[in-house]
RNA sequence: GCCUCCAUAGCUCAGCUGGAUAGAGCAACGGUUUUCUAAACCGUCGGUCACAAGUUCGAAUCUUGUUGGGGGUACCA
């Protein structure tokens, strides 16, 4: 048991002895003590006074008493209104130091047992990623690397969206437009050179459209019967119906796409343990349908539509099934929700998806509790922000799209540029530099994107490059870099019998607090979803670090006890810093 | 129209289940290097927590309303 609840526990007991009165776990505040207070941890009374009928001062002094009498650790307290400061010994922080914090799985959790899947990135094939999948990557990469430290066994998934009308624009137009270019002939990665053709489709398309429009056609009936949308939904049909030439040119054109993809995936250090393609579930969740009519969760229109009433729950009613018996979005996940379940048992099923499908999810998740999944309950859209530029939303069609190879080669450049007016690493080698310039630039990158609540819009200024100092990912790995220098010229290793020093400095002391808060961000960070929240404390951490660093000399201390002891602190401080980055999918390096 | 999310320093963001004088970074200004990596550290400046009412011993945090912005909205995904 942890002295947090130790301290809750011994309180309802004082509570109870004292003032006859029980009281339950939620009705006790504790919290950690401010730093301009003296204390570690900080017990409110003012829930309590109503039952001690005391004032908050004299309520504090007796609890006060009573939990120093009942706890070891508890060597003092102090009394500020109703807050009950509480001093813990040193012997006791030094104990967390050498067990808890030391410990190699210090924040990692045991396994619960428990099979999640996680589905991210689920990209178009028409055209390349851009800033907005980056965001997408990252945050589903690194939530899935968190719950697998808190315990659960993660199975990453692609949906990977493979076909559709946009896949035929880009077919269509590469046929008529592209002259048999290829990535090899055009020199251009796969998934730009598909991209490129889905961009020529929409500008040949708006033509037609003007021409239609002035020679007399409404901008409705232009839309619907120009001739390269026309063509566009016949090589979809074609495509559904096999047709040999449209599938060989579908998987032509893929193929370029995939290998565009992993290339980038590759750079963003993101990787799959299950690939689903819409090509091959696309059909799925007519049985589902069937299923609903048949419990009369769904009903049938007229025209032969189905449909399911939602308005008892305050949304609207839903076509889940064409008039036609085509499959409308909401039908192939339904049928592909099923899929995955069949296929891994799973516990908990995440959809990482921006936003914008709040209502959608809303909506799927509601459906498959109304069929009686028993898994429904397990489900969950982890929905985040769009990234928004100064001038809004981007928008492919118009250009406005920061192109991810883009912005991580240029991440790189930056760092490159950084690191050599810097001159640190001249006696690298090149391959070592090339390596450094890229752990560094995709840190500040992954940084910036993770370190804001998932939740929250975000905003990215393509004119103002992305910071390498402060609140940045290079700052932590500039930390980590530096601690390792420290060790390396030390020669301390984990074995090292290290003693307690007779007193702490400040900063020691913080330390040591802080580093046995880790667990507990990868608690908070895994059940909320929230890598923001690791982030942020290894932000702290690292900065709190340098503070020490720069008011202690580690190398130089009064003595080899202290000198050990400092040297004790860093190495954990590193290994922490190390493992909260890699959670985030950063590397962090031995120089910078 | 209806639904939903958001609003904290000039800018970008923290602020845990309601708790003490709301914190960082960037930008601006000043200081720190014969000492372990200055991608660092220290200081100054900067706030009506959008607005209003309510609940509470206590509200940036909870409730309601208003304003402003994003997203969604019945056979697109």
């Amino acid at each position: 048991m942890n002295i947090q609840n130790q301290i809750i526990k011994v309180t309802q007991r004082a509570v109870k002895d004292l003032y006859a009165a029980d009281l339950s776990e939620d009705q006790i505040s504790l919290q950690e003590t401010r730093k301009e207070f003296e204390g570690h941890f900080t017990l409110v009374t003012f829930p309590i006074i109503r039952f001690s009928k005391k004032s908050p001062e004299q309520t504090g002094q007796e609890i006060g008493e009573y939990l120093k009498n009942e706890i070891d650790s508890i060597v003092d307290f102090n009394i500020i209104k109703g807050f009950l400061n509480l001093v813990l010994s040193s012997d006791y922080w030094f104990e967390r130091l050498q067990t808890e914090i030391t410990d190699p799985d210090h924040g990692f959790f045991p396994k619960n047992g428990k099979k999640l899947m996680l589905e991210y990135s689920s990209p178009n094939t028409n055209k390349p990623l851009h800033l907005g999948h980056i965001r997408n990557n990252l945050l589903g990469y690194s939530v899935a690397e968190i719950l697998k430290a808190y315990g659960y066994e993660v199975i990453k998934a692609n949906l990977v969206n493979d076909r559709g009308i946009h896949i035929c624009k880009s077919m269509l137009s590469w046929k008529l437009y592209g002259d048999g270019e290829t990535p090899e002939s055009s020199g251009l990665k796969g998934d730009h050179l598909v991209g490129k053709y889905y961009v020529r489709f929409d500008k040949e398309y708006k033509k037609q459209i003007k021409g239609l429009i002035s020679s007399g056609h409404t901008e409705e009936e232009a839309k619907k019967n120009a001739p390269l949308i026309k063509e566009a939904q016949s090589m979809l049909q074609k495509w559904e119906a096999h047709d040999p030439e449209v599938v060989e040119l579908w998987r032509m054109m893929n193929g370029w796409v995939y290998a565009g993809f992993a290339e980038t995936y590759k750079q963003l250090g993101v990787d799959f343990d299950k690939y689903y393609y819409e090509s091959d579930t696309y059909l799925l969740g007519k049985d589902i349908i069937q299923e609903g009519l048949e419990s009369g969760v769904f009903y049938k229109k007229d025209d032969n539509s189905v449909w399911i009433d939602l308005t008892d729950d305050g949304l609207d009613e839903k076509l889940v099934l064409r008039g036609d018996g085509t499959s409308v979005y909401i039908t192939q996940d339904l049928g592909t929700a099923q899929l995955k379940y069949d296929d891994f048992k799973i516990d908990e099923s995440i959809y990482v998806v921006g936003n914008e499908q709040d209502y959608h999810f809303k909506v799927l998740f509601l459906i498959l509790k109304k069929l009686g999944k028993s898994w429904a309950e397990g489900l969950f859209h982890l929905s985040y922000g769009m990234v928004d530029l100064p001038s809004g939303k981007m928008k492919s069609r118009e250009g406005t799209v920061v192109d991810a190879d883009d912005l991580i080669e240029e991440m790189i450049s930056t760092a490159k540029a950084r690191t050599e007016e810097l001159g640190k690493v001249s006696d690298f080698s090149s391959e070592e530099k090339e390596k450094l310039y890229y752990n560094i630039g995709l840190g500040a990158l992954k940084y910036f994107l993770l370190k804001v609540e998932p939740k929250k819009r975000l905003l990215f200024d393509p004119n103002e490059s992305i910071d390498f100092q402060g609140h940045t990912g290079p700052f932590i790995q500039y930390t980590y870099a530096r601690i390792n220098s420290v060790l390396n010229k030390s020669g301390f290793n984990v074995e090292t019998i290290v003693e307690k020093p007779t007193v702490f400095k400040e900063s020691e002391l913080d330390l040591i607090q802080l580093l046995d808060r880790f667990p507990e961000k990868i608690e908070a960070s895994a059940k909320e979803f929230s890598p923001a929240q690791l982030a942020n404390y290894i932000y702290d951490l690292s900065k709190l670090y340098n503070k020490f660093y720069h008011e202690e000399s580690i190398l130089k201390a009064e003595d080899e006890h202290i000198k050990n002891f400092r040297l004790k602190l860093s190495k954990v401080t590193a290994l922490t810093i190390a493992k909260g980055m890699k959670l985030l999918g950063i590397d962090v390096p031995e120089r910078m």
